[in-house]
RNA sequence: GGCGAGGUAGCUCAGUUGGUUAGAGCACAGGAUUCAUAACCCUGAGGUCCCGGGUUCAAAUCCCGGUCUCGCUACCA
């Protein structure tokens, strides 16, 4: 392929309720940050992009939890992050938010654009409007008598009492259980992105013209989705947080999030080019342009389905490659910061990057692990015991002891200056040495082309390995000792010394997109400036100027001690202990979806003790179980209630076998309306405790009692 | 349950269109060395290529079945 004309690099919004561990790092933004800092060493035409995505349903929501509103969330969150990217070196051209006014222009322009040629479906239906709340109001915001069993607390989606699926519209006396008024009726739109429409185009973008650059998982994730039959998305949603829809008839209704955050790329590229007197225009007009998301392989679709559509709606370019990674499991388990087991950027930079622990050096350690481990065609693992081998046996013995052996021989055996070379005494494996450094950089930049980062950085690594096999050859501190009985001796040091003078050089332009903070250190050690990290210098034998005088021996990285490691370890137990019983403390709810992270240590309103009466609950015995056929999560259930037995289906077929249960004794709520799943009928409830780690108990009576015995 | 991606040495991973004794680094063992952060260098031992069938002169690789892990999706009163 030709050279593009210019790039643009993406990495995943990191969404702005929260802090981001190192899985979200190794995830997306080591890689897009290795691949930016390549290109811009090949002096290519880069453009860097990220930012907050601060919109969708769960910041409104943690804002409630936290007491606060939506904004001093993101406004908490937006600054936090921006600054630990940096702190490890991830050197966005900007990071930009979405909240930003910028955004919403772009995000409404780019709506109204999709909209006006008739690219977005609309469905418009009357739905229940609350006017004293001043909101649409979602189907199960909604109450009123069933129609089918003449029930009086029937939600609009459902009646608990029958079991009866509704909507909103056939209950009678509806009522809001926002303001408790009768909602009015009100016509309103939502907006749809057909992507039915689209299914040629993708098929022959992905499956034909992208079969074999795209990484196999993107490739079948997208296969997947297309296979499946592609369905129209809605595009907007009744919120008051977010990008106003900018159509008539969008009131009250803000794009959704998905729809808005990708748009944020283009957003921030503007902001960009506003920051630096640029146009922004070619970087996602101009097909010479090379687009590259960087993302995990949980945003797939988005990236390769959705967005596309809508770009090649909106008269954009296309990514040009997708190069999602799998995940970054911890110590045996996956990252979870709600569960308290992961390592939060935040923590690892308070920890380790601090300068009297290390500084820079540590935040290129940490940069060289995940890079070696990372997970590119498969989920990968983090632990504290690899991280310290990796560190200490291929970064510092290898790599950096190559350097500093190299500056500590030339300051005691060249005077401190770069020596000149001997050609009459040069042999084969000076020779060969160049040639080495030549066919290691055309490998190296095959390999950062094609994204494969971990080959990447072992193959600059391994240069360092040829270094010390070099020097170990030639041993320049034996030929110290017969200096003066061997007059070539010193010729035959200066030789040497120079090669590997020169390799360093080498080595710190190589490992600049790696590392950027041991880069500069090298730099400063060679007393070069920056520019001399070009790509193009890579190859080079002349880099150090001969009678340069260099700086002395500084060590790159220092080592990590096993009691750091200890310590990480029971920092980590202690971590996800305190969140459990943190969790464990308080009532147990059963959030869904994206409302989980985080809610558990927030109260349910108070309720009366007639509300609580209403709720019969009964000891019961498991006395039969089994697997509910095609659901992965259901377990039939016959309960005996003393009275009588019946079927209850529970979704706790992830964490129990059937035949452990039976004859356990639970709890149930005997007068839940009747509900089928899976066309089962289940009648009643079974009680379940949840841990911080998601594991489930029953809650059991403390000794056997009569199955059907009350529970007040 | 449907779909997708994986399962190769103790660990992290390579293995191109099927082709001799399946590779690398780390860790481990032995040796050599001392310029260097107990670092480097040399040598070595280590594998039922998840399991079971099949195709083939030949299978880690292709086909069928099973199993485990992860993701998307359904389902989870």
């Amino acid at each position: 392929m030709n050279t593009p004309k210019r790039y643009l690099i993406t990495a995943a919004l990191p969404y702005a309720n929260g802090l981001k561990h190192i899985g979200h790092l190794a995830g997306a933004y080591l890689p897009a940050d290795i691949y930016a800092r390549y290109l811009k060493a090949q002096k290519r035409d880069v453009v860097f992009v990220c930012g907050s995505d601060e919109h969708g349903t769960a910041i409104p929501i943690q804002a409630t939890k936290e007491g606060t509103t939506a904004q001093a969330i993101i406004d908490k969150y937006h600054p936090i992050i921006e600054q630990n990217f940096k702190d490890l070196g991830i050197g966005f051209d900007i990071y930009h938010r979405t909240s930003d006014p910028l955004h919403h222009e772009t995000a409404s322009e780019f709506f109204k654009d999709l909209e006006a040629k008739g690219d977005l479906e609309t469905k418009t239906s009357e739905q229940y409007f609350d006017e004293a709340a001043n909101t649409f109001l979602a189907d199960r915001y909604i109450k009123g008598t069933c129609p089918n069993c003449g029930h009086s607390e029937a939600y609009g989606d459902q009646c608990e009492k029958c079991g009866k699926s509704l909507s909103p519209e056939e209950l009678i006396n509806p009522v809001s259980t926002l303001s408790g008024n009768a909602p009015i009726k009100k016509e309103t739109t939502h907006w749809y992105l057909p992507l039915n429409r689209h299914e040629d185009f993708l098929r022959k973008w992905i499956l034909a013209e992208h079969a074999n650059d795209w990484r196999p998982a993107v490739i079948g994730q997208c296969k997947s989705w297309i296979e499946g039959g592609l369905q129209p998305r809605a595009v907007t949603r009744d919120l008051d947080w977010g990008v106003k829809v900018p159509v008539a008839g969008g009131d009250g209704k803000v794009l959704y999030v998905w729809f808005d955050a990708p748009i944020g790329y283009i957003s921030a590229t503007k902001q960009w080019a506003i920051n630096n007197n640029k146009d922004w225009k070619p970087y996602w007009n101009d097909p010479e342009t090379k687009l590259v998301h960087f993302i995990g392989k949980d945003n797939i679709v988005f990236h390769c389905i959705i967005f596309p559509v809508m770009l090649k709606l909106h008269g954009n370019i296309l990514p040009e490659n997708v190069p999602a990674n799998e995940f970054m499991n911890l110590e045996g388990d996956k990252m979870s910061t709600s569960r308290g087991w992961s390592i939060e950027m935040d923590d690892y930079i308070n920890k380790w990057i601090k300068p009297e622990n290390g500084g820079t050096g540590l935040a290129d350690s940490l940069r060289f692990y995940l890079t070696a481990i990372a997970p590119e065609s498969k989920d990968s693992e983090f632990t504290w015991k690899g991280f310290q081998e990796s560190v200490n046996g291929e970064l510092v013995s290898i790599f950096a002891n190559f350097v500093n052996r190299t500056w500590v021989l030339m300051h005691k055996l060249c005077n401190s200056k770069v020596p000149k070379i001997h050609p009459e005494y040069l042999d084969d494996e000076d020779h060969a040495l160049l040639l080495t450094v030549k066919d290691a950089k055309e490998k190296i930049t095959g390999l950062l082309e094609l994204y494969k980062f971990r080959e990447a950085q072992f193959e600059v690594i391994n240069l360092a390995r040829i270094g010390n096999q070099y020097m170990q050859k030639k041993e320049p501190w034996i030929l110290a000792k017969n200096i003066d009985t061997d007059p070539t001796a010193q010729a035959k040091i200066d030789n040497c010394m120079h090669g590997c003078l020169q390799l360093s050089a080498n080595l710190a332009i190589l490992i600049n997109p790696f590392l950027p903070f041991t880069a500069q250190k090298m730099c400063h050690l060679m007393k070069v400036v920056p520019k001399m990290l070009e790509w193009e210098n890579a190859g080079e034998f002349n880099l150090l100027k001969v009678g340069y005088t260099l700086r002395p021996p500084e060590l790159l990285f220092r080592k990590i001690e096993d009691a750091e490691i200890e310590a990480e370890l029971t920092q980590l137990s202690a971590n996800a202990a305190a969140k459990k019983i943190n969790m464990e403390t308080t009532p147990v709810t059963t959030p869904t979806g994206a409302d989980k992270e985080g809610t558990k240590n927030e109260l349910k309103p108070e309720i009366v003790f007639d509300d609580f009466g209403k709720i019969d609950l009964r000891v019961g015995t498991i006395i039969e179980a089994k697997k509910v056929e095609k659901a992965d999560k259901l377990l039939e259930l016959l309960v005996d209630l003393g009275f009588e037995q019946r079927t209850i289906l529970s979704g706790i077929a992830m964490h129990f076998k059937p035949e452990d249960i039976v004859g356990k004794q639970v709890t149930i709520v005997a007068n839940l309306a009747p509900r089928k799943m899976r066309g089962i009928e289940s009648k009643g409830m079974i009680l379940m405790a949840e841990d911080a780690a998601g594991k489930l108990y029953f809650v059991s009576p403390s000794e056997a009692i009569a199955a059907g015995s009350t529970i007040a």
